[in-house]
DNA sequence: AACCGTTCCAACCGCAAACGG
DNA sequence: CCCGTTTGCGGTTGGAACGGT
């Protein structure tokens, strides 16, 4: 519910969901005289919003650089990877991931990877310079690597089935799982093969080439003191218990 | 159909950092 | 350096959408 704030006698400022017509406006605005004062901007633009809220409106939505849909496999891991070493420095994150921005990628960590990957303390350096210093410091190589838009097994130039080292799991368009390199569907024993030096490598399957699909959950049963559900309901969850999964075989 | 609980995300708020006169 | 203004950041929340009963 849209609600009017009353600042002075005369002027109101306008607050809640944007109409498809005030983002035209600002659009409009923008595209013909740049971003140059937010504060003052609204006023000359028409617009009963204050600068906060059109700059809000922009970054987080209205710009055209702005890549829009679900995360890619490649994106969670990036964001899983860089939230495990900054924990909530959500704008450098989105540093990380062009066209992402760092209030999507927050609002991400909360609906997808809390549950996963729990709160970690915050990192509050004293200053921006150090923040920057506390994050090249921190690159990690991943465990898991992705190949997105790679045909899958049927590609002749990824022979993964006659490669001894490496394994895959391919997806259907709704991320169900169609194959895997051991050839019987079986997640647990590709997972069961991770070494310390290894990497997973998940390849996203062309939608265009799926032509079956069928569900797919499985208990591992890891050793005799750990057993991981992985299911593939959807690519995040999926991948977030494969790389969980993969990650505890480490220990 | 109606209700209720849950999930998700756009947009808010308060505060801190950066800027500029 | 000071101080007012602007910009940027992260936590939080209202409510729409969805799913289950």
């Amino acid at each position: 519910m849209a609600g009017l704030v009353f600042q002075h006698q005369m002027d109101y400022v306008k607050k809640g969901a944007w109409s498809p017509e005030e983002d035209q406006i600002l659009i409009d605005y923008i595209m013909k005289y740049n971003i140059w004062n937010w504060s003052h901007m609204p006023k000359f633009a028409g617009l009963s919003r204050t600068g906060k809220s059109c700059r809000l409106r922009w970054i987080n939505y209205l710009r055209p650089d702005l890549k829009k849909g679900p995360f890619s496999i490649e994106e969670v891991e990036i964001v899983s990877r860089m939230y495990q070493s900054l924990g909530n420095r959500w704008s450098a994150i989105a540093k990380e991931l062009p066209g992402r921005t760092d209030n999507e990628i927050k609002n991400f960590y909360h609906t997808h990877l809390k549950k996963h990957l729990g709160t970690k303390d915050e990192v509050k350096p004293k200053s921006r310079k150090k923040a920057k210093q506390l994050e090249m410091s921190n690159q990690k190589k991943p465990l898991i690597t992705t190949c997105p838009n790679i045909e899958g097994p049927n590609d002749q130039s990824l022979d993964f089935t006659n490669s001894s080292s490496s394994s895959y799991i391919t997806f259907d368009e709704n991320y169900e799982i169609l194959e895997t390199s051991n050839q019987d569907n079986d997640v647990t024993s590709i997972v069961n093969q991770v070494h310390d030096d290894d990497n997973i490598v998940i390849l996203e399957s062309n939608p265009e080439s799926s032509t079956s699909s069928s569900s797919s959950s499985v208990d591992l049963h890891i050793n005799d003191f750990m057993d991981v559900s992985v299911h593939s309901s959807n690519v995040v969850d999926f991948w977030l218990d494969l790389y969980l999964a993969a990650d505890n075989l480490k220990i």
